[in-house]
DNA sequence: CACTTTTCCCAAAACGTTTTGGAAAAAGGA
DNA sequence: TCCTTTTTCCAAAACGTTTTGGGAAAAGTG
């Protein structure tokens, strides 16, 4: 049995020599039309259970696939989604990123498309990469990670009708698909269960300004005091850097005990830990015992410490899953408007979330 | 001005409504062949510089790219190459690996090719991941990380003859293209170098056994001490899981100093240094005062922590873009055998690197 | 049996490029 | 002027699918 192709390719030495079979071979193989070999692997009812069954043997047993390129042109579509990641935004320390893109990767490809990843340092190129992307009709359709609270890609996504989800929200008036982490919710359990203890004063590290996430850490965090009847004080709270978590971190943890009138918990998102860690140390304050932590994210320093710390936990997998389904929806031309989703964080109290001493 | 194939798609109101032209409409506005304004577009000798200086003025006026799908259909090639990371061995950590990714995107892109990124947790769905790449012709070339001692996916690509480079080395007799960090080399010096200083009891916190890296660091490490004339301890070696770097350090290192003659220095993976802190400091040994450490990746934590570590430092950048580079060449038919990289890797003496007290 | 319906298959077109193999027009040479 | 060479352009084919729009044969119906 040969191949007309890999005849017609003999003494073609350069690159990588495709063995494999395409459609017209195959219908060859079967003396049957393209178009019929075509409908029988596509399950169409006008091809009769016979041959189509013995299309489909002949096809395993070549190992025929169907050109995905070719697919793509008549078909439309790239079948291709687009991701752009921004290493600066040290994003990556977090496992949460990592079972985000895992839930995303994973339910990507079990809908036969493709994940195109971008690597931006900043925001220039992130809209650089994303614009590649979108106007070079490389994708047909986007997922936006680390929302800022005035983010151009939304605006301009919005501009041309193209499809998207984000992982996080925006202040944007327009409809848009998102799926986002209940942190409001998250950081108002925490503060009122650290309250409930027996704790006055409370402490807030947050994430950057400019970002989405820490507005409703913030939100939570007042309301979680105000539920509790405390007393808001502006000097519990303070923001860490994207660029260096643990030193900004750090630096604010020292200042913080300088108060007359210190804290005696402190939330904040687990990749600053490290920081907060090292200022208690400095301080001889025991972390857990002399001031209560709950972090947000259960990174794996958040288990292995000790004491270990309770947290915050995101089901971040499951997320990046939702936000490729309701994706592929937006895609087949539904309404994005329709896919608005707010998860609920679950809150595990470990160690470090003791009643003040 | 109105466009042939929008005027079809009136009232097609599904999906994204691709506003863009396309190389037939915009022949048609020159008053030229589709062959001429292509073949203008690609600077081919044959149409007149002022024709070309005309199609192209129309092009970006236009906005006009061609389609990445039809291009690659008619070219052959998919333009796109292919990476599989997995999250399980918590390579995320490591700064280095982005910086690795970053280094590979930007290079790619360069190309104007597109990276697909495939996620899996275990060796089967790496090898299920990158076959559906392979064999369903979705990519053109592979670059494979976390290399193993035996590693199936190279012979698996070497047998069907497909492009791929490697970051980092496996066992194999056929030639085949690798970028690597000298590992060995780089270990080798940081152990002279504590020797150099006096110590004369170095341990070794390796790598997970299986995977190619930690040999090399072995290889450095006892060249190291025989160069420095100090003898093999194997009480003084181990290795830490990548599942639980942090853990399994810290519960080494206890035992570590349970020896009787305790080591007064560490060479080990800068990934697994929490384990050691925590162990340390239960231990009340004091970082680089007590111990010396040398840490192999120059990780945020290597910086900020006070004293600040002494590192090996990988330039993970600039081995993704070489990677990229001669992925390139292998897949026009560049012998793979010709492209075997090793890189040295740099010593930044900090606090941590001091004679024995 | 004659007619209609259903079943099963296929030729041709289409997706949007690039490449091939000329051909017409312009320029050069005697 | 006539022939050759160079310049400039283009029609058609090709890449490998899926979809469109039938059409022939088989089955059902009276």
């Amino acid at each position: 049995m040969f191949l007309e192709q890999s005849d017609k390719r003999i003494g073609f030495r350069e690159g990588f020599k495709s063995m494999t079979i395409n459609l017209k071979q195959l219908s060859k193989l079967l003396k049957l039309s393209p178009t019929t070999v075509s409908r029988a692997l596509a399950d169409y009812p006008d091809v009769s259970a016979k041959t189509r069954a013995r299309v489909k043997q002949m096809a395993i047993q070549h190992g025929y696939q169907p050109n995905p390129v070719a697919r793509r042109l008549q078909k439309g579509k790239t079948e291709t989604i687009g991701i752009v990641i921004n290493p600066e935004q040290n994003y990556f320390s977090d496992t949460f990123f990592i079972d985000l893109l895992s839930g995303i990767s994973n339910q990507i490809t079990r809908a036969g498309y493709e994940l195109i990843l971008g690597v931006a340092s900043d925001e220039e190129h992130e809209m650089q990469s994303m614009r590649r992307m979108v106007e070079g009709k490389r994708v047909d359709g986007m997922i936006l990670t680390l929302i800022r609270e005035q983010d151009p890609r939304v605006g301009y996504l919005l501009d041309r009708d193209f499809p998207f989800v984000l992982y996080g929200r925006t202040r944007e008036t327009r409809p848009y698909a998102f799926v986002d982490m209940d942190g409001k919710q998250a950081f108002e359990k925490a503060c009122t269960y650290l309250a409930g203890l027996g704790h006055r004063r409370i402490a807030l590290l947050n994430g950057e300004p400019g970002f989405m996430f820490p507005v409703g850490c913030r939100e939570g965090y007042e309301s979680g005091l105000f539920l509790s009847g405390l007393e808001l004080d502006p000097d519990l709270i303070r923001e860490w850097r994207h660029k260096d978590p643990s030193q900004s971190s750090y630096r604010w943890t020292l200042e913080l005990f300088k108060n007359d009138n210190p804290p005696t918990a402190i939330l904040f998102q687990t990749e600053a830990v490290n920081g907060i860690f090292k200022g208690l140390d400095e301080l001889d304050l025991q972390p857990g015992k002399d001031v209560a932590l709950i972090g947000y994210d259960d990174l794996e320093i958040a288990r292995i410490h000790r004491p270990s710390l309770s947290v915050l936990r995101p089901q971040a997998r499951e997320a990046g899953q939702r936000v490729v389904n309701i994706l592929m929806e937006v895609i087949k031309g539904e309404d994005p408007g329709k896919f608005q989703e707010i998860h609920q964080v679950e809150m595990v109290i470990r160690e470090t979330s003791l009643p003040p001493s």
